[in-house]
DNA sequence: ATACAACATTTGTACATACAACTATAAAAA
DNA sequence: TTTTTATAGTTGTATGTACAAATGTTGTAT
């Protein structure tokens, strides 16, 4: 469906404003389908970010500005999200021996489990939509994006 | 900047998956920037895409439905989204006579005024991005989206 | 006329985001 | 050594999001 049907625009749109819109609106969808498979798993989005960073560190402490920096949402409160894993007990946290400021976080092998069990879903997520393109135009997606953002 | 440097990934990530971050992200930026421009208006993106769609009825009222739908965030609250323009005097709100469980929210001239006074950045901005692309790669790249979302 | 269902919006609650101010620790400069 | 600056993280406040429950109004069926 044209973006302009879907917000029913009252004014004709220009291409550029059409972008904004599309890759808005589109992410608006990606994320609701996505939370409808994280939502029995009782964890956000963001939660879920946080797990896979973690994960991603293959059994090394991951501190919060590491976190931080790989996440999709640069804002996003580390501390609390951390937090929120912490009452789950899919994470541990605990002061760096070395250097007393830094914070050392690990997932659990609860937090592993979840993960894996999340891990088919996800895949099947990530393929839902791009199943409507050849892989050349998911190359071509791709690309276009990340020219697109170029600053 | 390719998606994997951004998010430093320390798994290799397929084509699916990179659409998925790539739009994530990319939508992450424009809203950031976008933010940046509305911030001296004292007014949030949700604030100022309410107040876009109440001109775009050029001078008829909107109800809350109506605005909902036309919203890129369907689940946002608007009850709570036109509560803070009323009390910044950009909307009004009335009880339709006709049916009176529906509400006539309305621009009034202090909106309108804000609202020009954003139009020329707002147009900067839509552009701010796709001056990056050529006007061919432009209309591809809104294809794809359309095409990728497609369900 | 009364009861019931549908509609339009509001309210409550938990969580997340944005951003600034604050605390604690470590490193560098005087 | 003491002071200053930089670093790492936490906390506070306002706003926004997600979702369910509640309120008030209108339309429909009995």
């Amino acid at each position: 469906m044209k973006i302009e049907d879907i917000l029913k625009s009252t004014v004709p749109l220009d291409n550029s404003k059409k972008i904004i819109l599309n890759v808005l609106y589109t992410q608006n969808i990606i994320t609701e389908n996505f939370n409808e498979i994280l939502k029995p798993h009782d964890i956000s989005g963001e939660q879920y970010n946080v797990l896979r960073i973690l994960r991603g560190q293959k059994g090394n402490p991951a501190n919060m500005w590491t976190i931080q920096e790989r996440m999709l949402a640069k804002t996003s409160n580390t501390t609390r999200l951390v937090d929120k894993l912490l009452l789950k007990e899919l994470v541990t946290r605990k002061v760096c021996p070395e250097n007393r400021r830094k914070i050392e976080v690990l997932i659990t092998p609860k937090g592993l489990e979840v993960l894996e069990e999340l891990d088919p879903k996800v895949i099947a997520h990530d393929q839902y939509f791009s199943k409507n393109l050849n892989s050349e135009e998911i190359d071509q997606l791709n690309h276009l994006l990340e020219k697109y953002r170029n600053k």
